[in-house]
RNA sequence: GGGUCGCUAGCUCAGCGGUAGAGCACUCGGCUUUUAACCGAUUGGUCCUGGGUUCGAAUCCCAGGCGACCCA
């Protein structure tokens, strides 16, 4: 129900086809024939320096091929671990420097350091744990790989940073203080052909980043923390609501008229019925639909699609969750809303006071709430109660100093501008706006008491609108004539607007409950909970421009 | 859509009109308590792309690509 609010008009992608082309910057080959000829044919002599990263990964092919020259496999099958290296950690967090323990354990994970002495070698390894250091000690791998003697050898020459390795062995910690597996065999578990970013500065370059997520996740365990609290925020979000007895409804995402929301959709094919289909800007009417049909309380996860501007709050592919409750109203739901979101913040921060962009924010509820009317007076003087004719109601808001009110046909789109203009940036703690104008707010139902507004509530934090809820309009007539005012404002050329869905108004004729809704950016509230500025730096694979304008060969094609 | 900034070795960056540089990584040699290991020796470049100005362009100009930030 993300019904509200769509900020940005310019549309960086015209087709499907941008949109969705994505590729990644280092396509590896790593078919056999190409593996061969670049061991045999341009692998490196051993003395041989190697630097380009041509070079890197012939040396590490020849390495590939020595490996399997020795018996050994560079690309193994399994490894048999009895701990994570956190696990380790927490487990002998007591062992003193230089002290040992005959426990024996196995381990696995990506080679991030490696520093080798003649008999000696100290590796840095992470698992998705964490870090735990090896201590390959030349005469303990000899002994207890008695059928390898060339096992520390091996260990030393053809083992790189970045790859996997599996090791068994006991407890030590080093004099240093250093919690240490000291290994007694190994095996390389997957050889990298590729070098990892410098390992003090990592890897910055935020297009770099987002393109090769993969190398951001290795080489940044602040990306992997995010993207481990996102996984518990939506797992928590899911929970709270099978708590309270609703059901998770998968609705489509191809839809032949995407309605919900004000919002530019993507338009695609289905070749076969020859069906020209758009993807799905919102969940709310489908879900409504099911509430028609008897379910009381719905609720859905998914992805929508807008197509509209990129920028750091907005992803063209985006996470909501939608929920709908009958008998419910939106009171209801603003109490509902905020036990949610401060039980999911508690849940993943162990708090519910959190700092965004350096500023506090205190999640614990209640939180105000306030009409749109309220909050427009209180920060600009102008009461909107009072004004009754639009031209006189522009001349004051440009007074102002808002003057692109091109769009406001009536004094409701004015107040929501206002609203917009002056109110919405400074909303840094979690306020309810309620009782929005009826002309924003197709899906809603009229205020029970106040002429002109609806029973709506939009959530800011951090000056950003996080959720957004209603009673649900359930008069099938009052929604067509509502239907026929957006579907005007498409023909007069709105990409926004939507045409009338006839299926849906046949459904509220057949009768839905008084209900309310919700609707929650997934994305935005990460970005909260995990202080990031950018809605990239949330979603694991933002979409980007392709970076090679050439490769003509890799965009998406149409054939029957 | 407009403005500003950025793009140089695998990574992080310097160079800003006169032979393309550093650190890390890589390769080789040494080293049994390191953790940005250390010591020594090498190697590595379509300076984002395409034009232009110039005796000479990574550097100045124009156009384009990708990105960051701000504005609409």
């Amino acid at each position: 129900m993300l019904a509200g609010g769509t900020f940005f008009n310019s549309r960086l992608f015209d087709n499907f086809s941008e949109a969705v082309h994505r590729l990644p910057i280092m396509r590896v080959c790593l078919c056999r024939p190409f593996l061969n000829s670049m061991a045999q044919n341009e692998s490196p002599k051993p003395d041989q320096s190697a630097s380009t990263l041509d070079e890197i990964r012939a040396a590490r092919l020849q390495k590939v091929q020595q490996l399997t020259e020795a018996g050994l496999t560079p690309f193994a099958y399994r490894w048999d671990k009895t701990h994570s290296a956190a696990e380790l950690q927490e487990k002998y967090q007591d062992l003193a420097a230089g002290a040992e323990v005959e426990d024996e354990v196995a381990i696995a994970g990506r080679i991030l350091a490696r520093r080798v002495f003649g008999k000696l070698a100290f590796f840095n390894i992470q698992d998705e744990s964490g870090p735990i250091q090896l201590y390959l000690d030349k005469k303990v791998i000899r002994d207890s790989m008695a059928d390898n003697p060339d096992a520390f050898n091996q260990v030393k020459q053809l083992t790189d940073v970045g790859d996997f390795i599996g090791v068994r062995g006991t407890l030590k910690r080093t004099d240093k203080g250093e919690l240490s597996v000291k290994v007694q065999n190994y095996a390389l578990l997957t050889k990298s052909l590729l070098p990892l970013p410098d390992k003090w500065h990592g890897l910055t370059d935020v297009a770099k980043r987002y393109r090769q997520r993969y190398v951001d996740l290795i080489v940044n365990p602040d990306v992997r923390d995010t993207f481990r609290k996102r996984a518990l925020i939506t797992s928590g979000i899911r929970r709270f609501f099978e708590d309270r007895g609703f059901l998770e409804i998968e609705t489509p995402v191809l839809q032949s008229e995407a309605g919900g929301a004000e919002a530019r959709p993507f338009t695609t094919h289905h070749n076969a019925l020859d069906l020209p289909l758009y993807l799905r800007i919102a969940t709310e009417l489908h879900l409504k639909r099911m509430v028609v049909g008897g379910f009381e309380k719905v609720f859905e996860i998914g992805r929508i699609f807008r197509n509209e501007g990129v920028s750091t709050r907005h992803n063209p592919e985006f996470t909501s969750i939608e929920v709908y409750e009958a008998y419910a109203d939106y009171h209801d739901f603003m109490t509902m809303t905020e036990t949610l979101i401060a039980q999911v913040t508690e849940s993943v921060l162990g708090t519910t006071k959190i700092t965004y962009q350096d500023q506090t924010i205190d999640l614990t509820p209640p939180w105000r709430r306030a009409t749109m009317h309220e909050l427009v007076q209180e920060k600009t003087g102008l009461d909107f109660e009072q004004l009754d004719n639009l031209a006189t109601a522009k001349e004051k808001v440009m007074a102002l100093g808002i003057t692109d009110l091109d769009g406001c046909d009536s004094i409701g789109r004015l107040l929501n501008t206002v609203f917009e203009e002056t109110v919405e940036a400074d909303l840094i703690q979690p306020t309810y706006v309620i009782d929005h104008p009826v002309e924003i707010s197709p899906l809603s139902k009229p205020h029970r008491s106040k002429p002109g507004v609806v029973e709506r509530f939009e959530l800011f934090i951090a000056g950003r609108e996080t959720a957004n809820g209603f009673s649900e309009l359930t008069d099938p007539i009052d929604q067509r004539s509502r239907f026929e005012a957006q579907a005007a404002r498409k023909a007069a050329g709105d990409l926004e607007a939507t045409g009338v869905d006839e299926d849906f108004l046949t459904a509220l004729e057949y009768g839905m409950p008084p209900t309310c809704g919700l609707g929650i950016g997934i994305d935005r509230f990460v970005m909260l909970l995990t202080d990031s500025p950018s809605i990239r730096d949330v979603i694991a694979f933002p979409l980007l421009k392709p970076d090679r304008a050439a490769d003509s060969d890799s965009q998406p094609t149409d054939d029957a």
